[in-house]
DNA sequence: ATCTAACCGAGACGGTACGTCCGGTCTTCAT
DNA sequence: ATGAAGACCGGACGTACCGTCTCGGTTAGAT
């Protein structure tokens, strides 16, 4: 079954200069694709069908086929996330954690992520690329411990790289193995625990 | 007593046996294959060729190529790390993490766990059984930090799961992303942090 | 769909001598399979399906698969042709070639020969088996036409191979090619054209 | 006069056309390979790999491998053999089976016939293509007979497909079975007693 | 107003891996 | 020893997908 029919608004060629409406078609067509769950596998082909754009179009643009999905993944991630501001650490670890784990288990998204991890697990470009992605978003996450640190909330020999990963290695964790939920509830545990742990 | 024995009279199996000589040769072929390392992908023609076996008997007793390589694997891993009873939970964390970490950092395992979770990402059945691999290992874990809790090591409210998950996060995000290393060093501010949040 | 229900009745093994009767149900297996039509080609695991018998068995008493086939085709064929003796070469050759045209155009004789030939063209074996199979029945033809020369009926310089040949010729040809009927009709006009040619 | 076509506006078809290179590339390696003789069966992937290209561009244009090397056959042997016209059936038909004979016989025909053959037995496809090819060549002897039958040389019921068909018959029945040559001599002797019949 | 070069949808191309099918051999247990 | 069952190796099959190339057509900007 295909996931959405094609939409049929035509774009016009625009000749000579990029097309930002392909750009955005092929955006979107991957998104759906990548949303569509069932765990079928997204082609080139069908990605070009479902935009309703040629395959050249897409190497024309990005260097492989994960990297589009990956960029449909973190156009729509980057402003679901956000890096509050509460004055304590442990809640403004709790709101960043309750935001990642909501995004993160919106079926759209997690849809999203597995298909992806798929195509980086395979295409060493896509791994990069998603690296790349992993790294903008411990940064935030650096960012309200290292503010922590500046009001005094934390000890002096704490680990701030290994604490990171102790709230991003849970959510990865628990995504990819599905073994537990990834609730507020569990946010807030969490976020206590490193708060905790960070003293 | 009726005449006839309790098991309804079960098909007696006629014909050729599973030859276990096959299957561990297939083993022990995905073996060199996934340690191979270039990151060259495992297909099912040089597993057979490597194995000097048919390609049909791979199919004929797992369901796909991913699963052959997740046998191979926790075939492996099983006998890697132990669970070590020192008496106290931060020495005890500490082994276990040494080990872990270790083992998942030797070139050998690093490459398989790669190759394997590429085809896991697109192989639900693989999936699957990778999620059993990691329940075991948990488990591994958890046996050590209940052992704490009846020595009266842990606080009440401690969330056990989530104390696993934070070790196994860190692992797993490390690992794959690949953004910081994975040393005994580490391994022991890990287990000390998570000994310390759980009191 | 199976061709025909696979017959029920349990042949008991004999052990140590061989057992007739599984030789027999084979070249009946495989007549009903090369008659069955459809063009499903006859494979050595269908075949020993449809008897009922291990695939050994096959192998234990016939070389190749084609050898099978072609025993089960001139098993059948042999008692359905016969060397006629009325006194006169055309009167002969019109009934001979009555009886070969009609057991060629028998629905099942001609599922089976196309079946045949498809192995005979690729298994040299089954080639060698099928040439000695016209081979004789030539041998049946020459004997009409050597009773006719006997009786004076032949010019000096009749090519008796020839001859033979040009009826033959014509049956395999039209049989394979299918583009001419081989009616009686037919068999009493090449007759006469051959008795006419032989004068 | 109407300013449209009367074509009744076929689709204009876009993408890239087929490329001829690729097709002649691929009926020439056929050829190779037919007669490269020793009996090696054609598989696609030699095909393929003796053309210099994919095997997908041999399925998207031929139904099937036997197609192919049918239509490597048929390209050449067209105009291998003639129909002559030198006024008499008897030396016109001399003619004609001795190119025949020598076509047939030559080595590298011969192999391409006999691998054809296996390929037409069980694909229906292409034994449909072969019936057409040999409809081809029976409506060139018929050319010829028909000439014949103007300038008065047969016989008022002289059965022409007959006549015909005893023609190839011998050539395929021997070509088939090889029990006896295909030499320019036989030829002779055929095309005498088949113009002494049709008179 | 014309030309031209970059863009577009479509889809054929070379190539690699897949999972299935089959032939002929080998092994197990029962008769 | 023979037979039924069926696992085994080897190898061809036809399909799916990737990333590239080529086609006719469109259109912005240079001439």
């Amino acid at each position: 079954m295909p996931p959405t029919p094609p939409v049929p608004e035509r774009r016009p060629h625009t000749g000579r200069r990029r097309n930002e409406a392909a750009r955005q078609a092929i955006l979107a067509a991957a998104r759906r694709l990548l949303a569509a769950g069932g765990g079928e596998p997204v082609t080139v082909d069908s990605l070009a069908r479902e935009a309703g754009i040629g395959k050249q179009t897409i190497y024309r643009w990005w260097p492989s086929k994960g990297a589009v999905l990956l960029e449909a993944l973190t156009s729509t991630a980057r402003d679901q996330v956000s890096t509050p501001d509460t004055g304590a650490l442990e809640s403004d670890l709790a709101a960043f954690l309750c935001d990642l784990f909501q995004a993160g288990t919106a079926p759209d998204n997690a849809a999203m992520l597995g298909t992806l991890l798929a195509e980086a697990a395979r295409d060493p470009q896509v791994a990069d690329l998603l690296r790349d992605f992993t790294r903008t978003r411990r940064g935030d996450l650096r960012t309200i411990v290292e503010r922590a640190r500046e009001r005094g909330e934390t000890a002096a020999g704490t680990d701030v790289d290994l604490l990171v990963d102790q709230a991003f290695g849970v959510y990865w964790f628990r995504f990819l193995s599905g073994h537990a939920p990834l609730t507020p509830e569990v946010a807030r545990t969490l976020a206590r625990t490193l708060a905790l742990g960070a003293r």
